[in-house]
DNA sequence: GACGAATCGTTCGTGGTCGAATAGTTTCGA
DNA sequence: TCGAAACTATTCGACCACGAACGATTCGTC
């Protein structure tokens, strides 16, 4: 019966997942703004300008991820990024002024109503919750470590020589110009 | 301390949203199958022939991702989608053979180690975690309900007229053929 | 029988996510 | 001093995910 459990959990995961990018919309629809933009906004918030790395590091999301989502808030002016002076390798994100309002503004990245029926709970029922969970990411991440050799069988087409042409014509950009433009 | 322990929470579901993705990356590697495939071809060995919607429903996304993905497993040959007879607005989709000697071959779709760690606790504490996930999936499903009018603001911009251009010359495909084939 | 409403699946557009590859910098050893 | 190794951020390619819009089909009603 391990089995239906089992079943039972990753049923849940998933359907969790799938709670927190919808209500990513609903805030996206509502503020303009998604869930992993507020939770960068926030941190950002909170522990100032760093670098681009350490904010990927500190929301728990990978380098290219956290770079995307700068893009996006850097064309719509919340933050700005700047190229450290000191070991130009490193670029330093920080909050514009029109970002610190909009973090003032927004809600929690946490579904409100979870987060309000959350609070009602006893807080034995709280830390029960948040225990659990650590548990389960616990599990999770020992399972990450020992990860084994990756053994890149390829982008998941098992046949067809995919053929990718060279787009070249990426000339460097300097960071103080917003890259990405597909617009204009 | 309700703030400490709320934040807590996000964290560990932003982590176990990450390990999923992160341990499917792992599965398409391995077995070139990323975790929501097999979710739908183990769905599919377990509930034989549905239509799209019935197998979108039944593990939790939506009808354009099941299509998504519907495509790619179509495409490698492991589903089948046949229009239904009876009413010609249906899809009625099928495990091919290899589709199901696949599904025999392959993990389960939570990670192995979670699930092995998982399966050594003593049941009382599975059921632990098994009733705090529910319960957290049941305070997120409520709150999505009452989601309020969808006030749309536009697509994220807030400005930049986006301009896009039409692009026809879809015909319609009969499912019979595959569609999407950037490939070839 | 015909026409509007509902239903089904797909397409389009946007965004998040990662690993691999890449470009620019810095560091360190020979 | 000079070049290899390490590091930082970005680009690229692939996938998942959704809502809105669309075309095809069916249903309901008159």
């Amino acid at each position: 019966m391990t089995e239906g459990i089992e079943e039972s959990i990753l049923r849940s995961l998933r359907r969790i997942v799938r709670g927190i990018d919808l209500y990513s919309r609903q805030l996206a629809t509502r503020y303009s703004l998604t869930g992993p933009q507020l939770v960068c906004l926030r941190q950002l918030s909170k522990a100032g300008a760093v670098s681009a790395g350490e904010l990927a590091e500190s929301v728990s999301v990978s380098k290219p991820t956290a770079s995307g989502i700068l893009d996006r808030l850097d064309l719509r002016g919340l933050v700005r990024r700047v190229r450290d002076e000191a070991d130009r390798r490193r670029v330093i994100v920080d909050l514009t002024a029109a970002g610190a309002e909009l973090v003032r503004t927004a809600p929690t990245p946490l579904q409100q109503r979870l987060a309000e029926r959350l609070g009602k709970l006893p807080s034995a029922e709280q830390e029960e919750i948040d225990r659990v969970l650590r548990r389960i990411v616990e599990m999770m991440e020992a399972q990450a470590l020992d990860a084994a050799p990756m053994l890149t069988v390829g982008p998941l087409t098992a046949d067809a020589s995919v053929e990718s042409g060279g787009a070249p014509g990426v000339e460097s950009i300097d960071v103080e110009r917003t890259r990405r433009v597909e617009g204009s």
